[in-house]
DNA sequence: TGTACATCAGTGAACGCGCGTTCACTGATGTAC
DNA sequence: TGTACATCAGTGAACGCGCGTTCACTGATGTAC
């Protein structure tokens, strides 16, 4: 165990990274400081070396899994051109997606727990909705902005809205089907 | 204080209730025994003479939140007729709603609590998924049963999507464009 | 009808456990001389 | 270069608190005679 400031901050940083996939998978009341050290190989006590308290983390946990998700998004489709949408809609409409909450888009994950929590958490998400619809808006075909913006709100809650009931669905079939009839439609409407 | 059957009987109504309001407010694992006893007026000892455990509150919880809401829904459109459509987006994608998780759609307040939880929850919010599915089905405009159910599925997932981020949204304003959008889009879609 | 007894919804204190936080300590790294 | 000292990431036990659950008790209702 090094003690450079470097070791501080890689460490720092995994158990930020952890902790937005335990939080993202079990919700932001559902998993405790300990388990997310233990799973960094650490013990509870060095926890305060990184964070002044539980909240602290949270906040952060949610803010890392918002720019994994959109890192994760940008190394899939190129520019946001029309082209990047039938990819967007693959990789976010799969099974893979659904089955991987952890790591997988925090909106779908933390809807309500975004909504039940704190001014914050709150202000956080409500600034990266505003910049996802931005970018969907610029992979839509459509007449003029308005048209677009318009798309581009109809898709995001589609998309959110799908993936939060195919995960609820207990019956394999039926999630695929939801997913899947959205995907079609998401594609036709945004390619117009 | 009586202590007739039928007396019991209004109590554990009134503590499921309770229950039902609370838990779509907070999350699943958001209330405690002692205040939802402490809300219907009762003290926490007395929880056990209605409930082998918080568990079994839960899940007849959650039951009575998809019967309420059922309820509510058939109470504001007659028949699931085409006129219902426009009836139920009114109600379901308005400010009101948003504002009232607690009085809500369950599947809105309570999406990943749902996926997270046990089989028992998500095998009951799977098939009441299937009712909704089916009755929104009756609602829509189509040429044919395929393209009804098509509808529906894109239908729930938009408006279930929008009240999500709508009660994310920090800001008024986008909270209404959403609503409105996506109204103003699932009432296009529907009457064809 | 009246009286003694059984039942059981509801009380409120207590228990046990988990979890967030604190704290005295360790030992490796970095620095001063 | 070598040595003494300061720093501080990480340890692991302990604390305090809240919460689910238990339990002995109460007192109103219903029943038996």
């Amino acid at each position: 165990m090094g003690h450079s400031q470097q070791d501080k901050r890689k460490t720092h940083e995994r158990i930020v990274e952890i902790a937005s996939k335990r939080l993202r998978e079990k919700g932001l009341e559902g998993v405790g400081v300990a388990d997310l050290m233990k799973e960094a190989g650490l013990t509870v006590g060095g926890f305060y070396k990184h964070f002044s308290s539980r909240d602290e983390l949270v906040a952060e946990a949610m803010q890392a899994a918002f720019g994994s998700w959109a890192a994760k998004v940008r190394s899939e489709g190129r520019a946001p051109a029309d082209i990047a949408l039938e990819e967007y809609t693959a990789s976010y409409l799969s099974r893979e997606h659904r089955n991987d909450t952890a790591g997988g888009c925090p909106f779908a994950a933390l809807t309500a727990d975004i909504a039940r929590g704190g001014e914050r958490c709150r202000s956080l998400a409500t600034d990266q909705m505003k910049t996802n619809l931005h970018n969907m808006q610029a992979r839509m075909a459509a007449a003029n902005e308005t048209e677009a913006r318009r798309k581009a709100i109809i898709t995001s809650c589609l998309m959110i809205g799908a993936l939060g009931l195919a995960r609820i669905a207990n019956d394999e079939v039926l999630a695929s089907e939801i997913l899947d009839t959205v995907k079609a439609f998401v594609n036709e409407l945004g390619t117009k």
